[in-house]
DNA sequence: CATGTATATGAATATATGTTCATATACTAA
DNA sequence: TTAGTATATGAACATATATTCATATACATG
């Protein structure tokens, strides 16, 4: 029983090179909580929303159909990953997003999904 | 005590044309799973390798440092959302990317991780 | 056929995650 | 201050998910 796979489609070298290609591992740790974000379609929906208007916790609940509560807990998600921005008025926070690239990957996204399900 | 939130920033009609312009649920739920399967680390880097070159399963292992088992489950994830073609050689299979959207996702995520973090 | 290699997969386990409920906080107005 | 409103948050719970281990499958070779 060999203890490595004699597979080697590629030599060892190349392998290394190839390895080192790969961004630095808290690039890939942050883009990989970045995805995470939108894996979750409530809080795609909420995304959705915020990339078109800026709105309050009360009407993004109403939006989503979800409580205000859970709408408040995906939007400190959001928040903490600084794709929204927020501002006070009285006792109302509207949100609304912070950055352009958030619904260029949506709509890329988009794409792929329409063209292949 | 009101039933009603008594915010209402927006007004009824404006929420439901509002509510309208989201694609259907089952484009959200499919732009959800889409995003799930970028949202693992290990997946991401499978993802990475297998948009540069063709790799078989062992060399995935090796490039990645995850057991054969954990790539092959992996693999199956991305087989099963169509984002890999494979083809056998033997008693090799090698895998490679099916979709042109996927390293545009992942660039355009990548930009958004280099300006904000 | 039997052996070996590359990959796939089911079950078990540990961990992560989303929602709900109850409650806290921050602000407004009387 | 007291009551009311909008939002935030901690704890508990249920569900999802990634990994490991053991084993199965598919193919090649002698």
């Amino acid at each position: 029983m060999k203890k490595q796979c004699a597979c080697k489609s590629i030599p060892a070298e190349e392998l290394k090179r190839i390895k080192d290609e790969l961004p630095d591992s808290d690039t890939i740790e942050s883009l990989g909580e970045f995805f995470k974000v939108f894996g979750d379609p409530t809080r795609l929906k909420l995304i959705y929303f915020l990339s078109q208007y800026e709105l309050c916790v009360a009407d993004l609940a109403r939006l989503s159909e979800m409580e205000q509560s859970a709408v408040s807990h995906q939007l400190k998600i959001l928040r903490l990953h600084r794709l929204t921005k927020q501002r006070r008025d009285g006792t109302t926070i509207y949100y609304s997003l912070n950055d352009n690239h958030v619904r260029e990957v949506f709509d890329v996204a988009l794409e792929h999904i329409e063209e292949i399900g």
